[in-house]
DNA sequence: TGCGATT
């Protein structure tokens, strides 16, 4: 019956992504996309959704969490203000697969300290381990948040890594205490469990010009590391910290703003969602249209929240041959006061 | 060769 309600949702999800189309900004906000986790800033019931396609973003999940219910604009997904509304979008829409990826919805949690670090980094286990298998490994230690074993790029077998976060950290360092350096039943391998790193720490900050320097990741290639980046607190981080000096072009305290030229008049926001999403966690997109005739005017942006998945993005999509133009993709510049 | 913003 569930999914039945997901097939009905999936189709209405479409036609709402498009029926909202000329409302995206007004979420900047309200939600946001960060390193693949949606963000709502609901009133009453907050929501996060995790594990989301690579290029699907703000607009399409706004229109996704809208579908659930009378999804006539942007502005319903600020009106989850009945724990009834919240708990539909989690039943229906938790465990819904989206290009081959199931994603998981649930209430967001009040930060605080006991919650904090409670993600673990476990290798060493055996290949045939499932996440299923994973978490019945560890759920004696207390409630499993979200887990995801890792896999072969190529192979799609298991890399025998996993990643599981407990409710609290209290739970994690139980399971580590008891497990870490301990073989499971029928393995040769003792498991090593650590915290997992905390991507606010040890932040590593690319140069440009090393940047520049590494392979250019395809257009449309998937960006493999975001998903595993959980475990901080979204309005609190702070992405400027020790870039301060080194390069601060198309840097705003929202992001950093992405400039491409050599649009199609029928260009749309649609194609730079698209194009960027691959790259990593993108909170706005804009089309540039003349005001009278609404075709665009060969120019927009796109604004990125992290600096390596900017520059990337830019690396990799200048050039890009788009409607049989070639985009000029780059940082965004203040011509307007030369 | 062009760098916005109509909540």
């Amino acid at each position: 019956m569930l999914r039945k309600q997901c097939q009905s949702h999936r189709g209405s999800f479409k036609k709402a992504l498009w029926r909202n189309f000329s409302q995206l900004s007004v979420l900047g906000k309200t939600a946001f996309l960060l390193n693949n986790i949606f963000y709502f800033i609901c009133r009453h019931h907050d929501l996060t959704a995790w594990c989301l396609p690579q290029n699907m973003a703000q607009e399409g999940l706004r229109s996704l969490f809208s579908s659930i219910g009378e999804a006539e604009s942007a502005r319903l997904i600020r009106s989850y203000v009945t724990a009834k509304d919240a708990e539909g979008a989690i039943n229906t829409l938790s465990g819904l697969r989206l290009q081959s990826k199931a994603i998981k919805v649930s209430y967001a949690r009040a930060s605080s300290e006991a919650i904090k670090d409670a993600d673990l980094y476990i290798s060493g286990l055996p290949r045939t381990m499932t996440q299923k298998d994973v978490e019945g490994m560890f759920s004696r230690f207390g409630r499993i948040t979200n887990s995801r074993v890792l896999v072969d790029q190529t192979t799609g077998l298991s890399r025998g890594v996993a990643f599981v976060r407990f409710d609290k950290r209290s739970e994690a360092e139980g399971a580590i205490t008891s497990v870490n350096g301990h073989k499971p039943p029928g393995s040769p391998e003792p498991i090593t469990l650590k915290f997992a790193a905390n991507p606010n720490q040890n932040k590593n900050v690319a140069l440009p010009s090393q940047l520049y320097h590494s392979p250019a990741r395809r257009f449309g290639g998937p960006v493999h590391h975001q998903a595993q980046r959980f475990g901080f607190s979204p309005m609190g981080v702070d992405h400027m910290s020790g870039l301060s000096g080194v390069n601060v072009r198309g840097n705003a305290s929202s992001g950093w703003c992405i400039f491409i030229y050599n649009l199609g008049q029928d260009a749309d926001e649609g194609i730079l969602w698209q194009m960027f999403g691959p790259f990593g966690a993108v909170t706005n997109v804009k089309v540039i249209r003349d005001f009278n005739t609404n075709k665009c005017k060969g120019f927009g942006f796109v604004t990125m929240t992290n600096y390596e998945e900017a520059a990337m993005a830019i690396a990799s999509l200048n050039g890009y041959r788009l409607g049989g133009k070639i985009l000029q993709v780059s940082f965004k510049t203040n011509k307007s006061h030369k």
